[in-house]
DNA sequence: GAGCACTGC
């Protein structure tokens, strides 16, 4: 390939002269220009960077080691000599060593141990647009240290690039842009709106493949789908298609096995039909694509704060993403990409994904922050602040971790934890073990969760079988399970016939082998004892619940998987856990996830806990305020974290005939400062409602209270406004209680029906069009209504409530509140307890 | 219908 043909190379000269008078520059170039292999070599080359390594961070392993041989094999040298690469375990570099390509989380750590990062000359960020969580640290890192040195060179390259907020933020700054080589993709829209209840997803992708074949479109097509099911269906459904039959229609996600996945990518003597995941997105690269068929969803993962669960829910990519796909039909040709949904529904779409410091776990971050001297996290200069909320959860997660003292320091054990690459509670295991004699399994544990579990889920009944028979049916630990399957693959080396008779990832448990020894390695460092003999099965689940006790869990009967968590939060025990017997459960992992049409909570990696442990291992008495009658086991747990606990506590109590007035009182206080999850409503809740006389907030789907005339009025005109639909009256007696409210005309409405003009209990009439499933398109009547009226859109999908209920045979002491005054008061309140619960609703 | 993709001296 002749190098100077590459699009990148009209930047040479600028990029050189702006290196000579700036510190900072952003790149815009799209993928495919040539980017990450030359603009480090143009820089090494020119020489204004000075002396000194350039190091390109890399969001992803596998790119870092390919682009540092491909410009090493460009430049003629070997691997690791002037160019090298270093990630995870993996390092080919030398003293030689001029441009260095990195994962970010290799310079972060490196800026631990050498704050001045001697020896750098220019840090490169690439596919800066991604906004990794550690590539926004490790570019405020740099910018401060600039400060110091104000010979480092920052960079930061990306393909789409909103440069507004990153413009201000690397100010003063010098920017280049270079137009891509990509060939055109026509894009094309539904002309309807697809309503993927009525007409399921993979139906409307068979649909849109039979239409591009039936026109004569020419290539290999690449179909999007949010995740393993939702493929399986679609190429179910695209093979029944007649048109399919030249077609070779092929899955391609993370949980193939790796020859699938080969043959997915591979070529193919028939024309291709990949389904795929976001794989397809970033990380892998087919050859041939010409026609792309998005529909427009993703599996998201982000950490809810407010519950402090994790959730994975189908959520409609950015206008950002919806662009990384289309392009992917004009790598090599002229291509087409068809979007299962509107042009309008397109505009829409937020313009780009939100970053992941935005939606993930901080606590890592958090720690090395700290670790680096930032004490001050709060005020930290971040490209993007996160939610304030989320750093007050992570900032008490990591001082009852004890990884912080209370003025937020780090401590001797947080200094300790630092050291270890892991997430903090698993760090903290690990120093546990010390007092406990299993840092050997702790270890194994934290290596065995860094990356893809290697126990395969949804295996048969035989599988399973063999799982219980080869690994033992004791019913302690999760993790002993998951030891003890690592052990038999690593005994196996991780051979695939073996392997599959257990349904064990062969290729995941393989890649547990080295990080378990650089932990134990890492261990012995630190002067832990790391002992050969296991411990008592007690000790380790003890440990255990040290790093996890605020996710407690109570198995609610003995008769199904329900469980209450701590925090007010309930879920269910994986049907696949070995904690059979046991009422009293610590879980490693909470995550919500999307089955079918509902949403379930579901409580992973478990570990039995007895409750005598807790007297030993949290000493601390904490004043209960509360008189209510209580489990008695609750009463422990929640005595450590009484704080915190008390949600649970209150909500065990509900249970209960409540008569104690105090305890009511707790609970609206938890209730209205947002601490406190509501609940579904039972007979005893309003009652308990009935008593306090209070204030609460609901929306529908948790359930109506007792209501009075106004927040009924207004809940039929959010209706009306399409704002809520009937999937959002999850239970049956609340839709009854609805719909009885309703004239003939709403019902329709809120069944989904046609447009339809109505006349609102304020006796405007409007049309309405009903807008389920993306935010609501306000037409220009329907905002003037919602101007008339003063209520603010709360979001999507619920309906804030009004309850003022009142004790029985008492008076109201104030006729219902002014709604306008109750929404300047309360909204803020509401907000935020919704916010949480629905992350991904536009908010205003 | 029980669950995307990455990553750490």
């Amino acid at each position: 390939m002749n190098l100077q043909k590459l699009p990148i190379y009209e930047l040479r000269s600028a990029l050189a002269t702006a290196l000579e008078s700036e510190t900072r520059i952003i790149i815009e170039a799209p993928t495919g220009s040539g980017k990450s292999t030359q603009i480090p070599q143009m820089v090494l080359d020119c020489g204004a960077a000075g002396p000194g390594e350039v190091v390109v961070l890399q969001p992803r392993r596998l790119a870092a080691r390919l682009l540092a041989k491909r410009v090493a094999f460009e430049r003629n040298e070997p691997l690791g000599g002037e160019v090298g690469y270093q990630v995870r375990m993996e390092r080919e570099v030398s003293d030689k060593t001029q441009i260095r390509y990195v994962t970010e989380g290799i310079l972060l750590r490196q800026l631990l141990s050498d704050p001045l990062l001697r020896g750098v000359s220019t840090i490169i960020f690439d596919e800066f647009h991604e906004r990794h969580i550690y590539g926004d640290i490790t570019l405020a890192r740099a910018l401060c240290l600039q400060e110091i040195r104000s010979d480092l060179k920052v960079i930061v390259m990306s393909a789409t690039l909103d440069a507004g907020p990153l413009r201000e933020y690397l100010a003063p700054c010098c920017e280049l842009k270079s137009e891509g080589r990509m060939f055109p993709v026509d894009i094309g829209y539904s002309k309807k709106r697809i309503d993927f209840r009525q007409q399921s997803v993979w139906d409307a992708a068979a649909d849109a493949f039979e239409s591009a074949i039936g026109s004569g479109a020419e290539g290999d097509v690449l179909v999007f789908m949010p995740g393993a099911y939702e493929i399986s269906r679609t190429v179910d459904a695209i093979r029944a298609r007649r048109c399919a039959r030249d077609f070779a229609v092929m899955p391609l996600h993370g949980e193939l096995p790796p020859r699938d996945q080969d043959a997915a990518v591979g070529s193919c003597e028939k024309r291709k039909v990949v389904v795929s995941t976001n794989v397809a997105e970033t990380s892998i690269t087919i050859d041939g694509v010409r026609i792309v068929i998005d529909s427009g969803l993703a599996r998201i993962a982000r950490f809810d704060p407010n519950r402090g669960i994790d959730t994975l829910l189908v959520e409609r990519i950015s206008r950002a993403s919806a662009d990384q796909r289309a392009g992917r039909a004009g790598r090599t040709a002229p291509g087409s990409c068809i979007r299962l949904w509107t042009e309008r529904e397109h505009v829409a779409r937020p313009m780009q994904q939100l970053p992941e410091i935005l939606r993930h776990d901080l606590a890592e971050v958090v720690l090395t922050l700290k670790a680096g001297g930032i004490d001050d996290v709060r005020g930290f200069r971040w490209l993007e602040a996160p939610d304030p909320l989320s750093l007050e959860r992570t900032l008490t997660l990591l001082t009852d971790l004890g990884a912080l003292d209370h003025a937020g320091k780090l401590t001797a054990v947080g200094e300790k934890m630092v050291q270890f690459p892991m997430h903090p509670r698993y760090a903290r295991m690990l120093l546990a073990g010390e007092t406990f004699g299993c840092v050997r399994q702790a270890c194994l544990i934290a290596a065995l969760t860094q990356g893809k579990s290697i126990l395969q889920r949804n295996k048969d009944r035989q599988t399973r079988g063999n799982r219980d028979e080869m690994l033992g049916e004791d019913e302690v630990s999760d993790f002993k399970r998951l030891m003890r399957a690592w052990m038999f693959a690593d005994k196996n080396r991780y051979q695939a016939d073996a392997c599959r008779t257990l349904g064990v990832n062969g290729a995941a448990a393989r890649q547990v082998k080295p990080l378990y020894e650089r932990f134990v390695q890492l261990a012995e460092r630190e002067g832990l004892s790391v002992n050969l003999q296991a411990p008592p099965d007690e000790d380790l689940q003890k440990c255990i619940l040290l790093a996890f006790s605020d996710q407690v869990a109570r198995r609610r009967d003995v008769g199904t998987l329900h469980c209450q968590v701590v925090h007010g939060r309930t879920g269910d025990l994986d049907r696949d856990s070995v904690v059979r017997d046991s009422r009293l459960l610590v879980a490693a992992e909470i995550r919500e996830i999307e089955g079918g049409r509902d949403l379930n909570v579901r409580l992973n990696l478990c570990t039995a806990i007895s409750e005598e442990w807790l007297d030993e291992l949290f000493p601390e008495d904490i004043e209960v305020r509360t008189e209510a009658v209580f489990d008695p086991v609750l009463k422990r747990v929640v005595t450590r974290h009484a704080k915190t606990f008390r949600g649970l506590e209150l909500q065990a109590s509900m249970k209960q005939e409540v008569d104690s007035q105090q305890a009511a009182e707790i609970m609206a206080e938890e209730v209205l400062s947002g601490r406190l999850n509501l609940f579904k409503w039972d007979e005893n809740v309003e009652r308990w409602i009935a008593r306090v006389n209070c204030l609460a907030i609901g929306c529908p789907d948790y359930g109506i209270a007792p209501i009075d005339e106004e927040a009924r009025r207004m809940m039929i005109q959010e209706i009306c406004l399409g704002a809520v639909c009937k999937r959002d009256l999850k239970e049956r007696s609340v839709w009854n209680v609805v719909k009885s409210w309703l004239t003939p005309v709403q019902l329709n409405l809120l069944e989904k029906q046609a447009p339809e003009r109505i006349q609102l209990p304020s006796g405007l009439n409007v049309k309405v069009r009903y807008a389920e499933g993306e935010p609501p398109v306000i037409s220009a009547t329907i905002q003037k209504l919602y101007d008339l009226t003063d209520v603010p859109r709360i979001g999507f999908g619920m309906i804030p409530v009004v309850v003022e209920a009142l004790a029985p045979n008492q008076r109201p002491q104030q006729k219902t509140q002014d709604m306008q005054s109750f929404w300047a008061n309360s909204y803020p309140l509401i907000k935020k307890e919704l916010k949480g619960r629905y992350p991904k609703h536009e908010w205003r």
